[in-house]
DNA sequence: CTGAAAGCGCTAACAG
DNA sequence: CTGTTAGCGCTTTCAG
């Protein structure tokens, strides 16, 4: 038990060697005789010595560190994708240090091996300041032609929570999106295909924009009081959906009696809230764009890794009230009992 | 735009000075010729020069960077503590550096400048760990003798949470733990002092601890099956509170009539799901947290700051179905009102 | 196998 | 005001 942390060199002269064969010692080199190496393990439990590891990144050049960016802030998504990180990252060894990407300008220089951003969509001034680092950069839920990434497609996924409306019978759906960020804008994308695809016809006033979940409930108010309200709702996102659950329960608006809801991502609380959603491996995202960036960290090439989406029924979505047996399929009774199933076209349905 | 990160020295070149210079202008130091600063800018914004953190953290020996220790994966809580904290740190300037405080082995000797310890009731060989790192340490969640601290009285609030049950007309209230953590014992203290000031009999069959999760359903469970079943329950957390609440609904007891539940954090999902609770400020907590412990970085001596609970009355609080009128207040109601009003004895009750 | 010495990039005296 | 220089603690040739 010591007072002032001890350096490498006073446990080189209390083992009576050079500092190199410390060094030595502490990064497992086999060029070490059994006999020295035991003389250093025991100076150094002797004086209770821990290599700094500042002075090790400069020295070497490479800090063990990984700087993540997230919106932590504004979406639940990005915590569960955050353990898989977390996970990935320290279990190799590596430290996690945070940052969020709101305020991107604050990227140190150096200090950092490698940038895993997630739920960034990269504008060019983005693009400039993360290349700036200087280091490999991974993206986690958003594809890139430049950059490497783990994502889902969003495009497919958006069809998928539409064409579950289509089938329950419902023909006005409308879309809350999150004010365009790059995933709630794909999504939108598979929304309008789907209806395209199933020959409804594409109501522009059911297309509704929300950059701040706060106005989604003031949306979803203006949607419901209109002359053709929408019997459905698919919602970018779970965060998105829930204010509208909300609102709706403000209007007296019955779910999914009088609007069916749709989310996606199917975050925690989706679980708690019976919100139907379009799933999507959060903590596997995260994951998987740690390791990715592990693997370019050794020098593999830059890939990309697509995830799959999934429909997950609960109690938010079922026929329109006004329907009597025109749906296909009865989702609703799908998502009530527990058990998991697998339909024909690879989409689970679960409670 | 140059390819290889350019050093101070090159910069001193291309200016046309020393480096120390370059220094001075980096550190904002007055005594540099204002003609000569701007040489050395121009140097700079031409070479894309950006200092290296790491070099000037071996030289300063200072980091700025503060290692954040939490259990991320099992409390939501600390989510939101970890907003506070994020908040100051980078606003002050420094880097959050993440470490699941599980796996409290293997922090890093040197490279940080203070720990923020969320959540974390450290024993006798965490706080060697602790002091290992030769930083200053701040608790946040839990009261420490020797260390600086930022907590709520958690005896107070479990007290609060049985008062309320108590106030309600219940007299068979259960308490679910949460395997003993500091601050679930704490509450337990103070649900056991409410009931004896109330003269209600302390039954040890209704208090019952479930380390994880998983287990709280199987406690609800067997609580209530038993054959003089609790009519309220206090539940150490709210994560717990929701379990118990699943537990109950798959059980067929309506909440609150056959059950009257409580939990204790107010997370985001307690709104959602209209629980009862025991309010905390969470991200003030960490805020607080990270301002103590940059005080102290800053030579402040370690004090301690206690923040204060309240009572918030939702939906799965009211009185137990037995009763008629014997309530000495009807909190249910107060709850359903959406002003947010303040008793007389300092415990707000809102919607 | 082992030790001496040269950096890694920056800051901070210390002289001018 | 400015330049020179000596470290910060560790890794890594390069000689023994």
């Amino acid at each position: 038990v010591c007072e002032s942390v001890a350096t490498i060199a006073e446990v080189a002269r209390e083992a009576r060697v050079g500092v190199a064969t410390v060094s030595r010692v502490l990064n497992g080199s086999p060029a070490v005789r059994d006999e020295t190496r035991r003389r250093v393990l025991d100076a150094i439990s002797r004086l209770g010595y821990a290599p700094n590891a500042t002075a090790r990144a400069l020295s070497t050049g490479r800090t063990r560190a990984i700087g993540v960016l997230a919106p932590f802030f504004t979406r639940p998504s990005v915590i569960e994708r955050l353990r898989g990180v977390s996970r990935v990252l320290t279990r190799a060894g590596y430290q996690v240090v945070l940052f969020d990407s709101e305020r991107l300008g604050a990227l140190p220089g150096g200090g950092l091996d490698g940038l895993l951003a997630i739920s960034l969509c990269p504008g060019e001034s983005d693009l400039e300041r993360l290349a700036a680092a200087g280091v490999p950069v991974v993206l986690v839920d958003h594809p890139h032609d430049r950059l490497a990434a783990v994502f889902t497609d969003d495009v497919a996924g958006g069809r998928l929570a539409t064409e579950h409306l289509l089938a329950l019978g419902h023909e006005r759906i409308a879309f809350v999106g999150d004010g365009e960020s790059g995933a709630g804008a794909r999504r939108r994308r598979g929304y309008e295909r789907a209806l395209a695809d199933a020959g409804v016809a594409h109501d522009p006033a059911l297309v509704r924009s929300s950059p701040c979940v706060r106005d989604a409930a003031a949306l979803t108010r203006k949607l419901l009081g209109a002359p053709d309200p929408p019997t459905g709702l698919f919602a970018a996102s779970d965060t998105l959906a829930l204010a509208v659950l909300e609102a709706a329960a403000g209007f007296g608006a019955r779910v999914p009696g009088d609007l069916a809801v749709i989310g996606y991502d199917d975050i925690e609380l989706a679980r708690y809230t019976g919100l139907t959603t379009i799933a999507q491996p959060l903590e596997e995202s995260g994951a998987g764009g740690a390791q990715l960036l592990l693997a370019v960290l050794e020098g593999a090439p830059a890939a990309a890794r697509q995830l799959t989406v999934e429909l997950v029924v609960r109690e938010t979505t079922g026929p329109p009230s006004g329907t009597r047996g025109r749906t296909r399929r009865n989702h609703r009774a799908a998502g009530r009992d527990r058990r998991r199933q697998t339909r024909r076209d690879g989409i689970r349905v679960r409670s």
